[in-house]
DNA sequence: TTCCTTAAGGTTTTT
DNA sequence: CCTTAAGGAA
């Protein structure tokens, strides 16, 4: 069996032991992925059936990964392998189970802006103060009980829940809940965490079904194990119960999903779960430098919590972490386009090989904006899913109600789109009339003769017919047809169509490449089931779309999508106190340990060449705000750093002359950056070193500087906080230092 | 009922 | 800066 000739001893162990449960805790970069793959490939040469395994991830990203990687180790046999996420699978269970539940087979799945939408329209109908009872803190309190397995009825039946609700005077919090839950049912939905929470139910309940999937699921792997919630860990630690054949793969080091109910203490009680475990340890990092792993574990060390684990790597030390300081979010866009330009020039690198991480969403803007200047290709991925426009939402809630009448959110958004002169207080009567008949609004509107009068009569009683009609072409035509005919019919093209603002061509462009979508779902070979409903399953977990454009592009994403990615050159941006670490994490120890982690994940992406950068001031809802550097940056020793200068303000000239602006970039290049240009001395610091107060410090004066030496203050520039120095070093020369960085001993003039 | 203007408030992170 | 809710006029 050659493959397992390419793994080392642990890997092949890992591999191997297939019976029974085995834990693997694995190192970034330790080649987890490659040891899933050959496990699973493993399992299917002995015999085992692909049918018989199921293989859980977190992300899409992840799943997709795999799947793609088992393909090319087994071929097409990998194909029956159950794998996705925890999500996809437990729905595609649900919609088989469903009646078990008292749920529709076609249940609508409420991303979490359906979730909110219900939850301000409930908050509204109970006159509760939406600034108090903010849709975003109930959800997400709800959303936490869901994950830990509390019912409405147990989470009202707990003093300790209620006596927290009634301290954060949200006394009415379970009551909330238990309406939440209640609506949803009628509506026949689930919303994100009912997948998970129903699932367990299902399989608490109904033992011969849970026995069903025992039986089917002989091997059950789960990545990212340190990422899982109670709920995910209780459902697959049922399933396993029979055969007990369980293999979790995770890094505690890599938990960032605390705040999405995530527990850490899952893998504690894994142990403890399962006397007989088998635990390894995958420690030998194939991905990165010396330095990078090195600055890697200077970052984590600094966690209390964690497993003893010791990550290293026998590859070279490779070139020092680059350290960028920008004096604004706009300029750390262009220093960092202009790294990546000069980068791919000098090592002929493509596009692919970099990636721009943030801590956030919103910093995008700033890193597009210069790589299209740039004529740099990117993808952004993440944030605003196309699924989530509200173009496509619209198309998608025309059908979502043509499947299930029942579904309330999705109402409210065609009902009077297009505008068909139904206005707020009309909808408002029709749910008091649903509500008192006990009946939906659905079974209101196809009698409206009865309740409503005049003009409303007619109009709704075209809705209906509409509504109708469409349902007879879901069941006769395919999903692309269905779609194509209701997004004509419905008027929802035209109205698109006609608005020809440039974001009113890109609405209906979008909604051109969503019907696009459908019909490449209809149209591959091995679908079977082409019906609407399928096709609506099957998007409704996703976050983006198929990365079908496969264009050499720079990648551009939050940490957290970058969790388990890998890239020759990394950027990771914005590393800025209050920022990363978030402010909002900073109430605990435990909330800033996830930080730290999610910086250890950010720094293990790199493979040859990491580069950190921070701004000093940034825009912040419109307005100036000054910031200064991460206290990460200070966990890295600094011999792994380097700090890399601009020399000339051409970087900041490109933006003002206009003519520069479509230009190929090339031309302003030549010097804007100026890359190490000595190597870095072996300088080690005095024993005592510590950094003195800069704010006197004058021409003349002599420093010593923990990795430059000592040398001699020429000149000081200063704007503001932007104080810079000129220091003519002994064994580097001249060099220009950051003061509100660099760490400096003053040994007097 | 709709459309326009104005005010307020919002940025973690993902399924 | 951005989007969305609210208020007022046609």
């Amino acid at each position: 069996m050659s493959y397992l000739d390419s793994l080392n001893e642990v890997q092949r162990q890992a591999v191997e032991q297939t019976e029974g449960p085995v834990m693997i805790i694995a190192g970034a970069g330790s080649g987890k992925t490659r040891v899933l793959t050959y496990r699973i490939a493993h399992l299917i040469k002995k015999g085992v059936e692909p049918f018989n395994i199921l293989s859980l991830t977190f992300t899409n990203k992840a799943a997709k990964e795999m799947q793609h990687r088992i393909q090319t180790v087994c071929g097409s046999e990998a194909r029956n392998v159950m794998m996705g996420t925890f999500h996809s699978v437990f729905s595609k269970i649900l919609r088989v189970e469903s009646s078990r539940l008292g749920f529709p087979s076609n249940f609508t799945i409420y991303d979490t802006e359906d979730s909110k939408g219900l939850l301000r329209t409930i908050l509204k109908e109970q006159n509760l103060d939406d600034k108090v009872y903010k849709p975003n803190t109930v959800f997400n309190r709800i959303s936490a009980a869901k994950n830990r397995l509390i019912s409405y009825t147990e989470y009202i039946a707990n003093p300790n829940f209620t006596a927290d609700d009634r301290a954060a005077l949200r006394p009415e919090m379970g009551k909330l809940y238990k309406t939440y839950q209640e609506r949803l049912i009628r509506a026949g939905a689930m919303d994100f965490d009912d997948l998970l929470f129903y699932t367990f139910k299902l399989f608490n309940e109904h033992p011969d079904v849970l026995n069903k999937y025992q039986h089917r699921f002989k091997y059950i792997m789960v990545d990212e194990f340190q990422d899982t919630n109670i709920a995910q860990y209780s459902i697959t630690k049922k399933l396993a119960a029979m055969n007990r054949n369980i293999c979790v793969v995770g890094d505690d080091a890599q938990s960032i999903y605390a705040f999405r109910g995530a527990d850490i203490q899952n893998i504690l009680n894994f142990e403890k779960d399962y006397s007989e475990l088998k635990v390894l340890k995958l420690e030998q990092n194939y991905r990165s430098t010396k330095t990078i792993v090195e600055a890697a574990n200077n970052v984590i060390t600094k966690n209390k919590a964690q497993l003893k684990k010791d990550v290293w790597t026998s590859n070279e030390s490779g070139e020092k972490i680059h350290l960028y300081r920008a004096a604004s979010d706009n300029e750390e866009g262009r220093i960092v386009a202009q790294a990546i330009f000069e980068s791919k020039m000098n090592l002929q690198l493509r596009n692919n090989d970099f990636a721009i991480l943030y801590r956030t969403n919103s910093q995008s803007r700033s890193f597009e904006e210069a790589l299209r200047k740039l004529n740099i290709n990117y993808k952004v991925v993440g944030g605003m899913s196309f699924y989530q426009r509200k173009e496509i939402k619209d198309v998608l809630a025309y059908l979502r109600f043509v499947l299930n009448d029942q579904d309330e959110q999705s109402f409210r958004r065609i009902v009077n789109f297009p505008k068909r002169g139904i206005g707020d207080t009309t909808i408002a009567k029709i749910f008091v009339i649903a509500d008192e008949q006990g009946a939906s609004v659905w079974d209101v509107l196809c009698n409206a003769k009865s309740v409503m009068t005049g003009r409303l009569t007619t109009v709704f009683e075209g809705f209906v017919d509409m509504i109708k009609s469409y349902k007879i072409l879901a069941q006769t035509k395919d999903a692309f047809e269905a779609a194509n005919e209701i997004a004509k019919q419905s008027g929802l093209l035209k109205e698109l169509y006609e608005d020809k603002t440039v974001e009113g061509i890109a609405r209906y462009e979008n909604v051109q490449e969503l019907l696009n979508g459908i019909k490449e779902f209809v149209d591959r070979p091995d679908q079977e089931d082409k019906s609407l409903g399928t096709y609506l399953q099957e998007i409704s977990l996703l976050t983006d779309t198929e990365d079908k454009n496969e264009k050499d592009s720079v990648t551009l994403m939050t940490i957290h999508s970058a969790k388990g990615l890998e890239f020759n050159q990394v950027f990771v941006v914005g590393i800025e106190e209050d920022l990363f670490p978030s402010a909002m994490m900073l109430n605990s120890r435990a909330d800033l340990e996830e930080e730290r982690r999610l910086f250890y994940v950010a720094i293990t992406r790199a493979e040859k060449r990491l580069s950190l950068s921070f701004a000093t001031s940034r825009y912040r809802f419109g307005q100036l705000k000054s910031c200064s550097p991460s206290r990460f940056l200070e966990e890295i020793d600094p011999r792994h750093l380097q700090m890399t200068s601009i020399t000339a303000n051409s970087i900041n000239s490109q933006e003002q002359s206009p003519a520069f602006v479509g230009i190929k970039p090339k031309t302003t290049t030549a010097t804007v950056i100026q890359t190490k240009a000595k190597a870095a001395p072996a300088y080690t610091p005095s024993a005592d070193f510590k950094p003195s107060d800069t704010s006197n410090l004058a021409v003349g004066m002599k420093v010593e500087h923990p990795k430059f030496g000592f040398g001699e203050v020429k000149n000081i520039q200063s704007n503001g906080n932007d104080r810079k120095a000129l220091i003519d070093f002994k064994n580097l020369g001249e060099k220009t230092l950051i003061l509100s960085f660099a760490k400096l001993r003053i040994h007097e003039s």
